[in-house]
DNA sequence: ATGTCC
């Protein structure tokens, strides 16, 4: 058992480690999880959760959502919410792929109306969005123009044909992290970055043809507002990020960071891998400015994917995309840092979140969202393994537990060395194929990464945060088709 | 996650 013994149950949801569990604890660290996830939880979760709780500027508690698991610094599923005024931003509680995130785009199609085409599909969508490590996209822009991209985000792609007003409204900030500047973005970046605007990439990233089941549908009257009407209703699922852009901006801001945090800020961190700046210093205003860059490249990246299975599903059904009901719900970002407005002690005020592999869900009537999802809530998507299913669900009122933070995937409990060595990509295919699931991939090793077994249960990882109050159900989706990298 | 090591 990995559990550490000074842990508290708080309640069937939430555990809590003192701050006299390790020495430089400025606030307890709380994990939501049942019983049954807590057991499943690698040790280097506990350790980690409580190195960002020695973290200068931290509110509250340092958190890990139900899907938590061991990452680069931060656990992946971390939530720390800083003082803007005294704390620190750090790249590690934020992550590599900055704004990997989830967008799911509906159809008026029926399972049945799609299973006649569902491998012409499947097949067109593997080869018109580019999948795989170091992939490269169709968008010809050059270097120069790329800094418009990530200065502008969605409103980069709305100018140039690649998005519909309203698909802007479905995202969050609108598709466009104000403040963004690429003069705080190396040479490097750039470069990595330009040609990879509507690529997949690899690792956990897919695209996925799913299917709301009736009985899947939990609360009927949200579904229906987030466009869920007709029963057997086909929806297309996605998750990428910044691709290497991103990728690029961490590893510089993170050398940034080693170099100056002891020296020049006399902050000490239990892991290297914590590094940061002040907020508020030079160098941290700077991160920020870039790593907004990143944030609005993925969701230009995200912006220009859902472009392409427009035209996908438009050859296959000789109809335009409005005519076949292509509208997005909604698009999460899952890593990520924002200044946000939240009550603290009973005072409303400004607080820096640091959101890594953790959903934003902003629950009725909070500024932010959509107008036409104020009465449901933010739709709050989290995609589950290829083989097991996702959910759709809605941002709680009682969410404040956790700055209105929630999962956002089934969470590994397979490293993906112990998935590779286990499962045959092939077979997997196979398998899958006689469960009605067709999946394309270029890589059979990154299939059985992929595997369901690799993963926690989603369906104990949803059911964890609307026990919690963070997010409630609303639909369960199951795959039909999937592409991956 | 990632031109999976400059």
């Amino acid at each position: 058992m990995t559990i550490p013994s000074a842990i508290k149950k708080i309640s069937d949801t939430v555990w809590e480690l003192p701050t006299s569990y390790k020495a430089g604890m400025l606030v307890p660290a709380r994990i939501i999880a049942t019983e049954k996830l807590i057991g499943t939880m690698d040790a280097g979760v506990f350790d980690q959760v409580t190195n960002v709780a020695c973290l200068p500027g931290i509110i509250n508690y340092a958190y890990c959502m139900p899907d938590g698991h061991w990452g680069y610094g931060f656990p992946i599923g971390g939530v720390a919410a800083m003082d803007p005024e005294t704390g620190v931003i750090s790249p590690g509680g934020i992550g590599f792929d900055i704004n990997c995130g989830m967008r799911l785009v509906l159809t008026n199609l029926t399972y049945d109306e799609v299973k006649p085409h569902l491998r012409e599909l499947v097949d067109a969508l593997f080869y018109r969005i580019p999948t795989g490590v170091g992939c490269t996209g169709f968008v010809r822009c050059s270097q120069d123009e790329f800094r418009n991209v990530v200065e502008q985000g969605s409103r980069w792609c709305l100018k140039h044909g690649y998005a519909w007003p309203e698909d802007l409204e479905m995202t969050e900030e609108g598709g466009c992290f104000p403040g963004a500047d690429a003069s705080k973005v190396s040479h490097k970046a750039i470069e990595r970055g330009y040609d990879q605007v509507g690529t997949l990439g690899s690792g956990n990233h897919y695209c996925e043809i799913q299917v709301a089941r009736p009985e899947n549908i939990y609360d009927e009257e949200t579904a229906r507002a987030f466009g869920f009407t007709i029963p057997n209703q086909v929806a297309i699922m996605f998750h990428c990020g910044s691709r290497g852009f991103g990728h690029q901006v961490a590893t510089d801001y993170l050398q940034i960071f080693l170099g100056v945090m002891e020296r020049k800020y006399g902050i000490k961190v239990l892991d290297r891998e914590l590094s940061c700046a002040p907020f508020h210093s030079p160098e941290g205003q700077d991160y920020f400015a870039a790593m907004k860059c990143a944030v609005n490249m993925a969701f230009a990246n995200r912006q220009v994917i859902l472009h392409r299975i427009r035209e996908v599903f438009s050859a296959v059904f000789h109809k335009d995309p409005e005519e076949l009901g292509m509208r997005m719900v909604y698009d999460v970002a899952h890593n990520t840092a924002k200044l946000e407005k939240h009550t603290v002690a009973g005072k409303k005020r400004e607080v820096l979140i640091h959101r890594k592999g953790s959903t934003r869900a902003f629950g009725p009537g909070m500024e932010g969202i959509p107008d036409c999802y104020r009465e449901t809530g933010q739709p709050v998507i989290i995609g589950g393994s290829m083989e097991t299913g996702s959910y759709l669900l809605a941002g709680m009122k009682s969410g404040a537990e956790t700055f209105f933070s929630t999962a956002h995937g089934s969470g590994r409990t397979m490293s993906r060395h112990q998935a590779k060595k286990m499962i045959r990509g092939q077979k997997l295919q196979r398998d899958m194929e006689e469960r009605g699931i067709y999946v394309r991939t270029d890589s059979w090793g990154g299939l059985a990464e992929e595997a369901g077994a690799a993963y926690k249960d989603i369906d104990d990882v949803v059911a964890a945060t609307e026990l919690a109050g963070l997010s409630k159900r609303v639909v369960r989706l199951v795959p039909v088709g999937n592409i991956k990298g």
